[in-house]
DNA sequence: AAGATAATTAATCAAACGATTAAAAATAAT
DNA sequence: ATTATTTTTAATCGTTTGATTAATTATCTT
């Protein structure tokens, strides 16, 4: 029969597993990751690793699912909430997504590579597809918008992209970014905190000038 | 003595390979392309590759500068335009890109990638440091406009990264952005040259809505 | 045509890698 | 304390991988 004390033991340096496989996958990705890096960062044994998850694969999977559900969550939440505007949405949105991009940088590249690397591997293994049943409620508030200003905005696919362009692709390109400019991680974190109140604004204006527009 | 033939003979298969290699590379990144994959996409024998390239990384490293100098290509022609107006710059540059990506769309994230699984790379072995050697005109033309308006405009890197976020994010998600929309490859092209127009536009009008806030 | 050089391949090597095994160390149960 | 169970490690196995070698085929030179 297992104690307390055991599971507790094995919950941690499983964990401490998890977290150097963590660590080092979103580091160098999975085809340059070695699961002896995942040893060495973690300090045990190699032949742990697969004493407790059964292979590389299965342990990047559960990193995987994990980083996803951390990029999917909450939003589900934030655009289906009723007693907030649309333009308050955006506010939220992209506050939530700076500070956890502040606190994880490495995220979105490492899901944009490996969904690439393997594209039906999150659909099949993962479902990331359950987010929306219904409508969304941001879909409403967005046509009722629309409506409002009898004009047809421009494709909402654009806002989006936009939103989330504006929002995450300075994290990808971060090293890129500081290497042409020179700036420090404090002075790009620093700006990237500036970003949480101008991007929606700037989203704001985009929408509002496409409107006046027809 | 080498003939005409034999040099061309030589340069045929030897880019056939290139071309097997960048396909490979590009669409894998260099740690899930094995030499053998390469072989396999050119058609010829695996000890070929090393026949003519001495290596894997040797040939990687061809690809790899091919791949940003076509990133930063005439790029720096554009910016340092003394003909053009600062707005015509961007309407060139957004235009320049975006065509680039749609016939090349797996480049962002390839580059982007292979920057953050070894960053000191680029800057030692390959030189992409020597794109200005004085001020270029473009950050002239800035800085005009800004004392002309005698306003402090936002950060211009802001604005950078708006601009830069705005073309390439979009492709860099782009199989995510399809599978979330489910939009076909040709629909998702058909946006990104509505872009062409509209992300000009949009950051003409985020300058300006910054003007007119000082 | 004959010989020389270059291009291409099959076979193979050595190192790296993911995974397993068997033994040792640590912890729990009686 | 002794046994049983779980955790951790060292050693190793079988494959894969980048690269080389030696032999074969094709091409060029004369």
């Amino acid at each position: 029969m297992k104690s307390e004390q055991k599971i507790e033991k094995n919950a941690s340096t499983e964990e401490k597993i998890k977290e150097a496989a963590r660590v080092v996958f979103t580091r160098k990705g999975y085809a340059a990751t070695r699961t002896r890096d995942i040893a060495e960062e973690s300090g045990y044994n190699l032949a742990l690793i697969n004493y407790y998850f059964r292979s590389k694969e299965k342990l990047f999977d559960i990193i995987m699912v994990e980083h996803l559900h951390l990029f999917m969550q909450s939003i589900a939440g934030i655009v289906n909430d009723r007693s907030t505007t649309l333009f308050e949405k955006l506010e939220i949105i992209v506050a939530h997504y700076i500070d956890m991009l502040i606190a994880n940088p490495g995220l979105p590249l490492f899901i944009l590579n490996e969904i690439n690397a393997d594209p039906d591997k999150l659909i099949s293994k993962v479902g990331i597809g359950e987010m929306a049943h219904g409508e969304l409620y941001i879909i409403t508030q967005w046509k009722e918008m629309a409506a409002a200003n009898n004009a047809q905005l421009v494709n909402p696919l654009h806002i989006f992209m936009n939103l989330i362009s504006l929002t995450i692709f300075p994290f990808v390109a971060c090293l890129l970014i500081r290497n042409r400019t020179g700036i420090s991680e404090e002075n790009f974190n620093a700006l990237m905190l500036e970003r949480k109140k101008l991007i929606p604004m700037w989203v704001k204006t985009i929408i509002m000038s496409s409107m006046q527009q027809t």
